[in-house]
DNA sequence: TTCGCATTTGCGGTTTTTTGCATAATTTGT
DNA sequence: ACAAATTATGCAAAAAACCGCAAATGCGAA
């Protein structure tokens, strides 16, 4: 196998599954981790991709807490699937950020033609990757743990909206308490996303599922549709569904 | 076997496997190493195949685009670090989108206490990974080509704006049209952020003068400085330098 | 055909690139 | 902080590319 043959290889690989281990790309190509390592270096130099300790990561997954992700990404994706099914053509939608988001716009059909609406800056790119969605970016003041714009600007912004439906990043959801999260400013823009959608999904793996954080963003009951990896009818899921959230 | 007998063949089988080795192609062609590399040589020439250590690949799997982007980084680098100079804490920065503006943001000093305000999503991501620099991201519909929001709604939050510097990468400058561009809406936002900012910085390669597009931006006395990767005395600068700009 | 001439080809020696391995240093997870 | 995994580094062998040159080949003309 040649040199660039190997790397457009470690590319392709690492364009479907967003990273890739050192020595799985070494006994797939049938060299050693050394030229392995090596190719990543060049290819990491050039520009083309992140390398890390263990292999590397796509250069578009360049976020914050894309360790995190890449772990989950097979359940992320499945989660994906689910949540494109819900949106049609001609839809206003309103999302957050946040991994599961990024899967999901990774996962729309190519010829769907809708329009986004996010703060998320990482969800503004991949939405703009598709040909006919339509892409609103509701700036303001970013923060950096989340790359969320926030602030009273994008608040507004959300409020002259209404629309269709509205996909949010779940980072811990319960019985009791309802939607929560940890960051203030955060929780106000997602407070106006949801007012300001006519449903509202939740999707995240079910690791979020029962544990709660210190600022509440919903009741269970402004909640419409709920989406995990899991089957509906896993008993993790029993609960929400009986306080009338749909499983998918 | 003759000369162009043996090239057809070769790009025959190139068109086959999009790849063949030296080796395998002089022992079947029963020639030497050295003449199948005089051939792959000679038709890499004429831009048929992309010799590589080895053998060769089909051009149409390898672009020669990115290789110029390649190419193009270490000037990006030069201005990237002479526009970093300017920045000074405590200010207030416009800046555009654009792939010397992410140079730019890659160059910036960890240190850094400063505000950015941008339309360009690439760019508020890439200045957002700075610890100290607080990034307002300014919102609108995602103009998908230059990853840049556009639209009246960015503009008038421009227009709230008093920046002390506006950092703009440049597409076209001449001496006579000024800067211009070939979009329309990036135009807008281009001159709302020029008329926001106390001082305009022109960054881009030396490629971009000397060249006009169909939309002007600004006239030349609008523009305070500009940076490119030539030594400031370089001829190619001193009818800028001229109409009063300052180079650097 | 035979000759002259330019081109092409193969070969030996040298240089460069690539690759894998051994060992030391670093990073990671517990 | 420790053990395991990963990476960096130096090195040597092999493969490939490069260089110059002489032999061979193709080709048009006599």
């Amino acid at each position: 196998m040649l040199k660039q043959e190997r790397q457009e290889y470690i590319l392709h690989q690492l364009n479907l599954h967003n990273k890739v281990l050192c020595a799985d790309l070494s006994s797939k190509m049938g060299v050693s981790d050394d030229t392995v390592r090596r190719d990543l270096q060049e290819l990491s130099q050039e520009d083309k991709l992140i390398k890390v300790h263990g292999g590397a990561l796509s250069k578009s997954f360049h976020t914050a807490f894309d360790r995190e992700m890449v772990y989950n990404i097979e359940n992320k994706n499945i989660i994906a699937k689910k949540a494109a099914a819900l949106v049609q053509n001609g839809m206003y939608i309103l999302t957050s950020g946040g991994t599961s988001i990024l899967e999901f716009a990774k996962s729309l059909d190519q010829q769907l033609n809708a329009t986004f609406f996010t703060c998320s800056l990482n969800a503004a790119i991949e939405f703009a990757h598709h040909p006919c969605i339509e892409v609103v970016m509701i700036g303001d003041k970013i923060a950096k743990e989340s790359m969320l714009a926030t602030g009273a600007s994008a608040v507004q912004a959300i409020e002259s909206i209404q629309a269709d439906l509205c996909i949010m990043g779940i980072n811990s959801m319960d019985t009791q308490f309802g939607l929560s999260e940890n960051d203030w400013e955060v929780v106000q823009i997602k407070k106006a996303m949801i007012k300001a959608s006519k449903k509202t999904v939740c999707i995240g793996i079910s690791e979020k599922l029962n544990s709660q954080q210190k600022i509440k963003v919903a009741n269970l009951d402004e909640i419409d549709i709920l989406i995990t990896e899991l089957d509906p009818n896993d008993p993790l899921l029993a609960p929400y569904k009986q306080h009338g959230i749909i499983i998918y």
